[in-house]
RNA sequence: GGGUCGGUGGCAGAGUGGUCAAAUGCAUCAGACUGUAAAUCUGACGCCGCAAGGCUUCGGGGGUUCGACUCCCUCCCGGCCCA
């Protein structure tokens, strides 16, 4: 069976240079499975471009990324990146698209006889890869969308209930986000998919692939340190210009900017004068990283398999064990 | 020194005789997650207890009252104004 590895962790955490050590002793090739890095442009406000060579025993340099000739490929210290920079803001993204791509990427790359190393923090993503979820083939309604959005949560709730009960019972019945999408996939499909085999994602039997999943631990208090020096580099960096870029060059609305999160949330704000200094400012970005950090950490908490780790070497040895038997 | 406003849970800040262990926000802690996941959502948060419930709180002390965070006296501390 062939083999992938998996580089995992909470922002800020160092995996991006773990991964690309790794590439480069293993002959890898990397596939990032990060939520926001996936948009062109949105460079110093995902930490895409921000030069680091903060990882303590990492024998790297810094970062530093250029396109190939194509100009559809990123490299970073000579690695490959994929699903970097592949879809304009405006173009609405999601995991199953993700899924779909990710795993011909790792067809070619297994082709061509290299490792694949995925690498990112958006569990729900990497979920999709490593468990092979297949989701429900209902793809977004906006019009449908836009009217249950002005719906209250109770009256989405009930609406659930009459059209798929037994989907009702588990669902977080206070969630919006996912009330309306069970609804939508309602519409089409008439109820809700059952869970495959008791899973409660619907996971197809038949792993086509081996993953070893690492997670880069870090101690809280050390990880939010981190976070709070990366958030000064990529003020000083242009984060804020970066999005005002956005904002009027590429015609981004702020509606769909502040959708990002984060740095992409309040930098409009602050932009429109509802922030008035760039200390709150940065305040309410730290808060919100140190947040999403957390929210990152309860995901693959729930994951058994990840194995934590804090030092390459020790990354590297079991890295090599997997890749050898 | 005189006057005045104020001192509430980690912080900010409501409450102004009982319905108050005390609104709300923040922070903190824990969690959820079936094509938005940096998104979206939930719970806990004085102390003890699984719970029912009990116990101790609203600057300190003393009163009034069946009953006080709320009223009175006094002391301590802070802001502002006048000297």
């Amino acid at each position: 069976m062939d083999r992938i590895i998996v580089i995992l962790g909470p922002t800020s955490s160092g995996k991006s240079e773990v991964a690309i050590a790794l590439a480069q002793k293993f002959d890898g090739e990397i596939i990032s499975a990060d939520s926001r890095q996936i948009y062109r442009g949105m460079d110093v406000g995902t930490g895409k471009i921000i030069k680091d060579k903060s990882y303590p025993s990492l024998p790297l340099g810094e970062m530093s990324r250029t396109r190939d000739r194509e100009g559809k490929t990123f490299y970073s210290e000579g690695i490959p990146h994929y699903a970097i920079d592949i879809i304009s803001p405006k173009t609405e993204y999601n995991s199953a698209k993700f899924k779909k791509y990710a795993d011909k990427i790792i067809r070619d790359i297994l082709g061509r006889g290299k490792i694949p190393i995925i690498c990112g923090g958006t569990g729900f993503w990497i979920k999709a890869l490593v468990d092979n979820v297949v989701y429900p083939e209902v793809a977004p309604d906006w019009k449908l969308r836009e009217k249950l959005g002005k719906k209250s949560t109770e009256e989405l709730f009930k609406t659930l209930q009459k059209l798929d009960p037994q989907r009702a019972k588990n669902i977080d019945a206070k969630n919006p986000v996912r009330l309306i999408r069970a609804i939508e996939i309602c519409k089409t499909l008439g109820s809700v998919p059952k869970p495959i085999q008791g899973s409660t994602l619907g996971i197809l039997k038949v792993e086509p692939w081996e993953f070893l999943q690492i997670g880069i631990k870090i101690p809280k208090e050390k990880l939010n340190e981190r976070i709070e020096l990366r958030l000064q580099k990529r003020f000083s960096a242009g984060m804020i210009s970066e999005v005002k870029k956005l904002h009027l060059k590429d015609k981004i609305s702020w509606k769909r900017l502040e959708s990002f999160g984060l740095g992409y949330k309040f930098i409009p704000q602050y932009l429109k004068k509802e922030i008035t200094t760039k200390e709150e400012l940065f305040e309410k970005i730290y808060q919100g990283e140190k947040d999403y950090a957390k929210r990152q950490m309860t995901w693959f908490a729930k994951d058994k398999r990840i194995i934590w780790l804090n030092d390459y070497r020790k990354i590297e040895k079991n890295v090599k064990n997997f890749l050898k038997t």
